[in-house]
DNA sequence: AGAGCATATACTCTAAAAGGAATATTCCAT
DNA sequence: ATGGAATATTCCTTTTAGAGTATATGCTCT
């Protein structure tokens, strides 16, 4: 039960909930979320470390990029809800307009192809 | 997604997840989930106050009891994450215990049949 | 080794959340 | 109208979470 709360509670903050729809798209480095998002780099930073603590993503040392992903299975109760995000995508203003500016971004310098 | 954040918000309490798994068998009223739940009352119907605010369930005055249940329709966001909560009661112990004490618990003079 | 970019951490502050104890309210029965 | 049961609310305290600013660390390249 503990893992069920410690999974709401990375879901119940904006920033959390924007860095999740990202990550749907694939691996980014901080700076390009940060970029993403317009937030400050330690929020972002802390945020991405918090969601990693709790063991929602990934991340890996590439150069001095630090690249964060989704598991290649999320625990089930996380993918769940990730699909429920996808929904949310559709109607949410702030999703769209970050996904749209993920897609203005290059990521391939830091992430890989 | 404010929407979202405030179930997710509403998911990540210990307290509510039991009342939520226990009104997934039905209404009940205060004190049966107080007895239920072994909390103190004040605790109880704060979290039950918390999540009607939060519109996850409803409430109906039946003299001076207050029966509290889950809506006909959550919305679907809840809906989902209710399903996974009883994915979760099966091997959750003191989910387990909780519905054991909610069998054994009369609910009839208050909650009706 | 030194510069520069990318990231992480520390510190401080504010606000929100949760619990406990006491008290208030509501409704029914007498 | 009074008492008692059920529920709600208030007050107080403690904890937790999030934001902002500043600083530190890590890595690469020259």
């Amino acid at each position: 039960m503990e893992e069920y709360i410690s999974v709401y509670k990375c879901l119940c903050d904006r920033t959390r909930l924007r860095i999740l729809n990202l990550l749907q798209q694939g691996p980014l480095c901080v700076c390009h979320v940060q970029q993403i998002l317009g937030e400050p780099q330690p929020k972002v930073s802390k945020q991405l470390n918090y969601l990693k603590r709790h063991e929602m993503i990934e991340s890996v040392r590439n150069a001095n990029w630090t690249i964060y992903r989704l598991p290649e299975e999320p625990q089930p109760l996380l993918e769940e809800n990730l699909k429920c995000l996808q929904d949310l995508a559709f109607q949410e203003a702030i999703f769209l307009e970050d996904l749209k500016r993920l897609e203005q971004t290059d990521t391939s310098a830091a992430c890989g192809s």
